[in-house]
DNA sequence: TTATACAATGTAAGCGTTTACATTCCCGAA
DNA sequence: TTCGGGAATGTAAACGCTTACATTGTATAA
């Protein structure tokens, strides 16, 4: 593994040399713009294949101002939907003809130098913003010399015009919550918040609230606990109400992981699910159905979230235009910790 | 949202002339090379922060032939294994002080231009490749230039000395099959492959044989099956290996996936496991545990495989020498699936 | 006092493309 | 025969930055 340079980069240059030409039409020839004789053009092929020639992206950008590429934006990397989500993105704009670049934001990292980021105005398009991927500063910045941005999993600060495309936390929640009180007759239902300041928890927190609301069933803060979206947080929250002798005979955590640490710690203690204690959670990762009970959940679009973020970003880039809220249907999953058979 | 274009890219010119300096200088205090005065230093900070100016990604590439990035390239975003690798990657990159770029190469899309990618040695200081994520071409060329590439899960082509790192994939299986032989005395074992030409695949398939031989059991080709690293392809397999009666007493899965379709099959069927037919699997995904009865696997350091193989780039780029190949201990999963207690 | 060294800054030549504009050539219409 | 017009190609000026080299000023050593 010798650490010696590789010789001088072939440029444009080397190969309208080689081919004869002006670098104009090897630049014509590359990128289809404009009209090329049909043996030029093979003579130009022939010499970009024989020295191996590379066109070199930043000086393409630099001198087109294009980049044909759109940006993803990530606070960081794990939870079940990453995958899915990305492939969503990854799909959809290669679809389009763009290309992907990602940047996930280093949780422990510094702030950038002012706010320099990787990928940005400078070399993408456009940019996909999954939750708190950008700050508030920066995301106004962008609004300002209106570069395309669309918003994944996050509503808009006050007063952006940014695009967003979500889902039905509320509405799903409402319905997972109005399920236990009328067909399972629940009333003191429990619900496990996830991190603080999260975007999909506060939604499904109200829509929580909601139905309680719609059913004559006072809110009582004894019984919302934080779950941290996490299994360890939730086991640890519902053993402490347990322990404190919170009475309740259901649990709402905000998403499936929590729900996992919940059913432990009622197992452990004792409970039965459903019987004694409903579960229901949020997700349905892969995990759900295999737990005992089966659990009853919500399944979000998270492929097609991913998707459509990038349908919209593209249609803004082209045409300057997009929905400014999209919000995506998920799908009840019902099984048996709710009380169903 | 208007479409009308933003003002004129403030550059750092502007920067330079609303500070009364020249561009050097302001270049200098941006990366901070070469010696300024406080004083000069504070006055260009402070154009910057008014002018609300952001360096040019491509013209600093172009210009400095630096990228400070490295670029990971994946053929398809699927897996357990995807979120915490990329974890482990981006994370390490950050340590190092390298931004990251991430390509994920199209399953269906056309091969590109020549071979084009988004990310290469023109935006970035090194690849780490994914599998097949390049095609041996590409990858004989960035071999040629002496550009830094690092291979995750894949042996590099023949004859081209590249470095790699992965997991001790044979020396597991041959673990995992020895224990299935030596401690629960089974000896018609199955093996369930991956996909054709999966790389893991084949040194697990080759430490079973040699657990096999190092037992004295005969190979049976009957007893080798394919299960794609999937469920459903894993269960039809097992399923028809049940219907044409073939004997067993043990099935290795390649991986988990397989391993919980296998059990489908298995319970369907009417087959105990671990009594009648002891099953063990590869990956230790969150549902291994999960099943009934909880599947004995493998653990495999995933994210630490994507942080050695950022280590091992950047020690290429920096010092043009890094291990050529690195395999990562893994760590059996003993439940009971396998026959354990 | 003078020579020396270094700190602080400026000047301007690239880096590898794209592309507006200019040029040449050829063909068919008048 | 002449001329307009497009097809095919070339010329050269950006694009926004880095950096080698030049310049100036100031403190220190002799």
């Amino acid at each position: 593994m010798s650490h010696s340079k590789p010789p001088a980069r072939v440029t444009i240059n080397d190969v309208a040399e080689y081919a004869g030409v002006s670098t104009a039409t090897v630049s014509r020839v590359i990128n289809r713009t404009g009209p090329v004789a049909a043996e030029t053009e093979q003579a130009v092929r022939a010499a970009i294949a024989e020295l191996n020639y590379r066109p070199h992206t930043a000086a393409k950008i630099l001198a087109s101002n294009r980049t044909n590429t759109i940006g993803l934006i990530f606070p960081q990397i794990s939870g079940y939907y990453f995958a899915p989500l990305l492939r969503g993105i990854a799909a959809c704009a290669g679809e389009y003809g763009f290309d992907l670049l990602i940047y996930s934001v280093q949780e422990g990292s510094a702030p950038r130098e002012p706010f320099t980021y990787p990928i940005g105005d400078q070399n993408t398009d456009g940019l996909v913003v999954f939750t708190e991927g950008l700050p508030e500063q920066e995301l106004r910045r962008l609004c300002e010399i209106a570069f395309p941005v669309v918003l994944i999993h996050c509503t808009p600060p006050e007063g952006l015009r940014i695009p967003s495309v979500t889902i039905e936390n509320k509405a799903s929640a409402r319905q997972l919550v109005d399920h236990l009180i009328e067909v399972h007759g629940r009333r003191r239902i429990g619900f496990l918040a996830g991190p603080k300041g999260h975007e999909d928890s506060y939604w499904r927190e109200k829509g929580y609230r909601e139905a309680l609301a719609a059913h004559n069933i006072p809110y009582d803060p004894a019984l919302v606990g934080v779950g941290g979206f996490n299994e360890a947080i939730a086991r640890a929250a519902v053993e402490k109400w347990l322990q404190e002798g919170v009475e309740m005979d259901a649990i709402f955590t905000g998403d499936d992981d929590s729900a996992t640490g919940a059913l432990a710690a009622l197992t452990a203690a004792g409970k039965r699910v459903p019987d004694d204690v409903a579960l229901v959670g949020f997700d349905d990762i892969d995990l759900a159905r295999y737990l005992n009970p089966p659990l009853t959940t919500v399944r979000a679009p998270v492929e097609q979230v991913g998707h459509e973020a990038v349908r919209q970003l593209v249609r803004l880039i082209r045409t300057g235009e997009a929905e400014p809220l999209i919000l995506l249907p998920t799908q009840l999953v019902i099984r048996q910790s709710c009380g169903c058979p």
